[in-house]
DNA sequence: ACTGAAATGTCAAGGCC
DNA sequence: GGCCTTGACATTTCAGT
C-alpha cells in the first residue's frame, strides 16, 4: 500500500496530539478534512496506529519511583519462561518487560508510589515468583527524556 | 481537590483508549455526558492527564530494533551532565534517557530500523557525544509487556 | 480527493439537588 | 459543588461526483 510523506507527516502530528480536529489537520497537510478523515482511516485499518490513549501525569497520581529491574532466571526451560512472562504481565507495577540479550534476561519497568512501595514490590510480588535467579535495580534520579513517539 | 473512584476509573478508561466519547463513558459511568465532560475537563486543568496521543506501530514503519544502552560519563560537572543531556534528547533514535543509579549514569532507550542502523547510531550519533566514557547495549529480544497505563 | 449534507459529538447556560 | 437537561454549534462520517 501506498505510505506517502503526507502520511508520514500526519502520524507525527497524531503522535503528538490525537485530539486535534481533522479541520486542524487539514489545515496543516493542506488537504480537504474529508482527505485526512480517509487517511486516517487507512492508517488505523493498515495497523499504523495501534491506538488513542491519554498520557497520565504520574507525579499527580502518587506514582514517582520508578525503577529498572534486571532479572536472570534460574532455568530457561520452555515452562519456567512462559510462567515467568505471564506472571510477570499480570504484575500492575510492571509497566514494562523486555526479554533481553546480556547478562540477565529482563529488564523490567517498575512504577510505584516510592521506595517503600518498591520495597514492597519486591518482596511480596517479584521475588515470590518463583524460578527467578537473581536481580539487580536501578533507581530513575531523573526522567531526562520520554516519548512515544516515533520519528521516521 | 476532589479525585474519587470515578476520575479514577476514567482515567483508567482514558488511559486504554481515549478517542471513546464522553457518552459511551457516560455510560460505563452512570453518569450524564455532561458530568463526564466536566470531570475530564478538570482533570485536564489540573494536570492528571499530560496529553492524547496515538500509539503507532514500530514494525509497521520500519522500527523493529529496541536497544537499551547503559552509559557512563568521563566526568560529572553540571557542566558535561547539562551538555550530554541536551544532546541526548535531541537524538531522534533515543525515546526515553534516564539518569538512574548504580554502575552507570544513564539508561537509553533506542529505537531504530535493525542492527546495522544501531551501529551507525552508536558510532556516528551517541559516542560522539563527547565526554561518554563507556557504554553497555542490551539488544531487545522480545517485547514481553508494553502499556503507558499507570495502575492506581 | 473534493463538495455537501446527515448523523453524531462537544460544550455552554441555567436550574436542581 | 457536582449533577442534570436543553440547545447551539462543531466535528465526524458518508454518498455522490
Amino acid at each position: 500500500m501506498i505510505f506517502d510523506a503526507i502520511d508520514k507527516k500526519l502520524l507525527e502530528y497524531l503522535q503528538q496530539d490525537s485530539k486535534q480536529t481533522n479541520k486542524e489537520l487539514s489545515n496543516k497537510l493542506n488537504l480537504s478534512v474529508t482527505a485526512v478523515y480517509e487517511r486516517i482511516k487507512k492508517l488505523e485499518k493498515e495497523g499504523f496506529v495501534n491506538k488513542y490513549v491519554a498520557l497520565v501525569n504520574k507525579d499527580q497520581v502518587d506514582k514517582s519511583f520508578v525503577a529498572f529491574c534486571h532479572i536472570k532466571l534460574i532455568q530457561h526451560t520452555q515452562d519456567y519462561v512462559v510462567k515467568f512472562e505471564k506472571e510477570v504481565t499480570n504484575l500492575n507495577e510492571v509497566l514494562e518487560c523486555y526479554h533481553i540479550s546480556g547478562d540477565y534476561d529482563y529488564l523490567l519497568k517498575v512504577l510505584v508510589k516510592d521506595m517503600v512501595a518498591f520495597r514492597e514490590f519486591m518482596v511480596k510480588k517479584l521475588t515470590s515468583i518463583n524460578h527467578i535467579g537473581s536481580t539487580h535495580s536501578m533507581f530513575v534520579i531523573n526522567e531526562v527524556k520520554h516519548t512515544t513517539a516515533i520519528n521516521f
